[in-house]
DNA sequence: ATGTAC
């Protein structure tokens, strides 16, 4: 078996499933080491992992959803500004973001059939502000103002980066010889491309339909879900961010601060990746039997940061509650005892808007 | 996660 490490320590609870699933990975071939970060769970594919491989590569690690990833906009309106009743009106009166007319402002026609809707499971928008400025000099060159109001997008390639997994998914995987490789990548790194216009887009027009001319400013985008060619290896990533492209986003919950982070030089232990989130700590299914008494339909829409969530879906909310969720402090308190990390600047949400 | 598979 490849190399395991995993980065966490004994505050942190990990699922034995996911363990069990990341050590499946370690043992295919050509892998030749292998990351549990501390949001790691258990998933068709385990959710955290990293898998550095040589001379193969497999599509499935990575899964269908190539280039999701968060995206964090300046939305050029001050915090002060933000109009907690009335955006939650006007968020409710849509259905679903496809309901918003969406142009495509580039050349391509875009592959992406669903372009500009976030999709479901746990994507979402949110508007943030500032909780607190831990380093100033990264925020400047950041651009980051604690002034200004926040928008985080996480979604994907939709059902573009899944019809590319089907083309081209084998559970072998695929010899790094093979011609299907070259083809595969290109598709991939257009996946890569289009789930980062995608997120832009959205935010573009759900500023605009909110009554504002949209003048957003990307601060941060990272993608999660990808495969990087790095001299003969490949590092997969599956709900796992690059550690060499500045300072990246872990959102917790809903209910619980975004940290805004700047990876230090240490991270070739962690196949230079980063965790994307607090990482899930209950299945879909148990959720809503665990806190169905807690919340009503209404308690549901709030959480404890006095923040609000527009969703027509109860039982996604349910779902993707606060409490399905582990604590971000500890997945934060991991990475930077392992020196992984600085914390940069901590965002509070104030209103999410899920599909 | 999915213009939701069987």
């Amino acid at each position: 078996m490849s190399n395991i490490t995993i980065i966490s320590n004994e505050k942190n609870w990990i699922e034995q499933t996911a363990i069990n699933q990341l050590e499946a990975l370690a043992n295919l071939p050509g892998v030749v080491q292998t990351v549990g970060l501390p949001d790691l769970h258990a998933g068709k594919s385990p959710v955290g992992a990293v898998v550095v491989s040589e001379d193969v590569i497999y599509p499935h690690i990575v899964g269908g959803d190539i280039g999701c990833g968060m995206g964090l906009y300046d939305t050029g309106i001050e915090s002060r500004k933000f109009k907690l009743d009335r955006w939650v009106t006007k968020l409710s009166n849509i259905r679903e973001l496809a309901d918003i007319q969406t142009d495509n402002p580039y050349e391509e026609p875009s592959p992406i059939y669903d372009l500009g809707t976030i999709g479901g499971g746990n994507h979402f928008v949110e508007f943030q502000v500032v909780d607190k400025i831990y380093d100033k000099e990264v925020c400047m060159a950041l651009q980051l103002d604690e002034a200004m109001l926040m928008l985080l997008v996480h979604s994907g390639s939709r059902g573009y980066g899944q019809s590319i997994l089907n083309t081209y998914d084998n559970p072998q995987g695929l010899a790094a010889d093979d011609e299907q490789v070259e083809c595969y990548l290109t598709e991939h790194d257009n996946a890569v491309l289009w789930a980062a216009r995608n997120r832009k887009i959205v935010v573009n027009k759900l500023l605009a339909y909110l009554g504002y001319t949209p003048r957003p400013k990307k601060l941060i985008d990272c993608q999660h879900n990808f495969i990087e060619r790095r001299g003969d290896r490949f590092i997969h990533r599956k709900g796992a961010v690059s550690a060499e492209r500045g300072p990246i986003i872990i959102p917790g919950s809903r209910g619980s601060l975004t940290y805004v982070v700047e990876p230090t030089k240490n991270t070739a232990m962690a196949a230079f990746s980063l965790s994307h989130g607090a990482g899930r700590k209950w299945a879909r299914s148990l959720c809503k039997s665990r806190i169905r008494n807690k919340y009503d339909r209404d308690t549901i829409r709030q959480t404890k940061l006095k923040s609000r969530v527009v969703c027509h879906d109860t039982d996604l909310l349910f779902q993707e509650a606060p409490e399905a969720y582990k604590n971000i402090d500890t997945v934060i308190d991991s990475l930077l005892q392992f020196e992984l990390i600085n914390v940069v600047a901590t965002l509070r949400p104030v209103l999410t808007y899920k599909g």
